[in-house]
DNA sequence: GTCCAAATGTACAGCGCTGTAAAGAAGTTT
DNA sequence: AAACTTCTTTACAGCGCTGTACATTTGGAC
């Protein structure tokens, strides 16, 4: 069965491949008993243009990549689709590519990848600089998430972590709490994202005169759960004691809520919790999970109106947008001191 | 900066467009001086070959659709991430289309978007009908999965659900339940899948000399573990005695360990528990879950063998490929009678 | 009726690449 | 040295669509 094609539809409608494209693009001065012909032609040929060559064509593909460290991280996969349906909302459509925090797989993304695939590019970068950014520049707009790269040069999205983080510690210290736990530093993996919501951390404890205290700052060998409940409960093992945990992120705090719960310590009674992305986990939870919450949609249709402008030619130098973020309340950090 | 074309490499290099074609695609005969000279000039200028171009002259796009019900569905997200990395590994690209569950956006997953985006399309249909998806069949390979729909002319991937269903049930018969919960069908959305599990369900029971009972089988408002924990909890209230539950899904199993719980009930002392789909929840959970676990790997591969086939050309009617699924055990239903 | 602007339709050159056919160069065999 | 091979390289026609420039028709205004 091959492909009809618009000059079939042309031959068989008698008139010519402009008049068919123009029907299928609904332009306006097509008089009504052509249009109608030409409309009979493409429905009995059950014609579908080509996309790739009107890309060719017009030089636009309609689609943009999104570039993710993890899909089935649920921050990620969560995100993705509020970029997805926003996307989706403006017309184009998403590529998503999953560099696992790979330093080649992010170099592709931005050189191979643009080959005109995409007219845009949505990229949440982990391990690449701001200056092998900046410096692989090439004519398809760019977006960053995320704050492991800030290259002046780009346009970039992110909540404030640092203020988030204070958020969360003064949320606990207004629950009564002194003695709270950040969870954690990754080994040998100390990302930018870590350290900012350490120093919001730390700022809100000096602004509410709690003293620091290194001893409280956990170190966990990767990012999973399991590592994160052997963490909390080596520490209580070795005599350390405190009466709240921030965690970097809500899978953190899952395995903190497990470690807690095989040291037989109450949450959020004895310990309050606090997680971090506010994802869907956080309702799986026993007790329920308190999390910051980042506005997913928000940070969405933001990229969405920068990398847009973008695409429309807008020049210019980088432009940083903060997104709001607030903290969901749950059971393991509740509203009331518990 | 406008972008480099192949013509623009040709004329520094002082050969013909053809040539440094076959460079790039590095075609054997080509004299090791010229190859260097042409490679010299690509490096010089930043070529990037244009991949619409080439996929307008070659035919052949190089990427495949996958289109699911939502991405942050844990399995979903997991089984994304599989057939990403194979398809990556075979150097496909990857776009994913979220379909919602709407009829309207599985028509156009098969119908707009196979308009020469894509070599091929994995699609996992929750609405459309085996006889929909037969007729709509076009030129573009398509390999289908789930067994929501399975017409007879077209490739599809699943385990037996039947049999999955059935391995859980005597699990749990294994373990002493007599008594077990089916949770849960969905009012008003009763799909193939919970059909086939909820068979598997019956007939293991009645393999093992267990009568059924309707009233264990529980029916929720939606897929929200929300709801299943309420229904867990009105269950029990309502006075029905049981001591195992089996979940269609992974979140429906949140669910039932949060109502269990609330209502003061021991997993898996009191109550086993089995879920389904083995995704990263079942670590999460407080028991850790048992679950039913397809093998998402080999789904992937599968369905990706089967479409490779197809688009080499293979025709043939459709064919169905069984992929093995095993229970995973941890604690919520552990192997020795707890 | 004439004239002009707006409405309607067409022809055709490209978008950047690859496949094909065929020419030219080099090496081998009679 | 002619006649073959085999190896290299090239020219050019598309892939299917859209933008541009232009031709034609229509409908009033004069």
């Amino acid at each position: 069965m091959a492909r009809v094609r618009l000059i079939d539809v042309a031959e068989l409608a008698g008139v010519s491949m402009k008049t068919v494209s123009n029907v299928v693009h609904n332009y306006v001065h097509v008089a009504p008993a052509l249009r109608q012909k030409v409309q009979a032609a493409i429905d009995e040929l059950g014609y579908k243009p080509n996309l790739t060559a009107r890309r060719l064509a017009t030089g636009k593909t309609g689609m943009i990549a999104l570039a993710i460290p993890e899909i089935d991280h649920p921050y990620f996969s969560e995100l993705s689709r509020c970029i997805a349906e926003e996307a989706s909302r403006r017309g184009y459509r998403v590529i998503i590519e999953q560099t696992l925090s790979d330093t080649v797989a992010e170099h592709a993304v931005l050189q191979d990848r643009e080959a005109g695939l995409v007219d845009g590019v949505i990229f949440h970068p982990v391990r690449m600089q701001a200056l092998e950014l900046a410096r692989s520049q090439r004519d398809t707009p760019l977006v960053l998430l995320g704050e492991a790269a800030v290259p002046v040069t780009t346009d970039h999205v992110m909540i404030d972590n640092v203020a988030a983080a204070r958020d969360g510690v003064r949320h606990l210290v207004a629950l009564g709490r002194q003695r709270i736990v950040f969870l954690g530093i990754v080994a040998d993996d100390i990302t930018v994202t870590t350290t900012r919501r350490l120093l919001g951390y730390q700022e809100a404890l000096v602004e509410a005169g709690i003293p620091l205290d290194p001893e409280l700052v956990l170190t966990v060998p990767d990012f999973t759960p399991e590592s994160c409940s052997a963490a909390i409960q080596a520490a209580i093992a070795s005599g350390l004691t405190f009466d709240a945990v921030l965690c970097r992120d809500d899978k953190f705090a899952v395995g903190a809520l497990q470690g807690l719960h095989r040291a037989g310590l109450d949450v959020p009674r004895e310990v309050a919790v606090v997680g971090w992305d506010d994802t869907a986990l956080t309702s799986f939870t026993r007790p329920t999970l308190t999390s910051i919450a980042p506005d997913k949609a928000r940070l969405a249709s933001t990229a969405l109106d920068l990398l847009e402008e973008r695409m429309r030619g807008h020049q210019g130098s980088g432009r940083h947008r903060l997104v709001p973020h607030s903290i969901t309340v749950r059971e393991s950090a509740p509203a009331i001191p518990g």
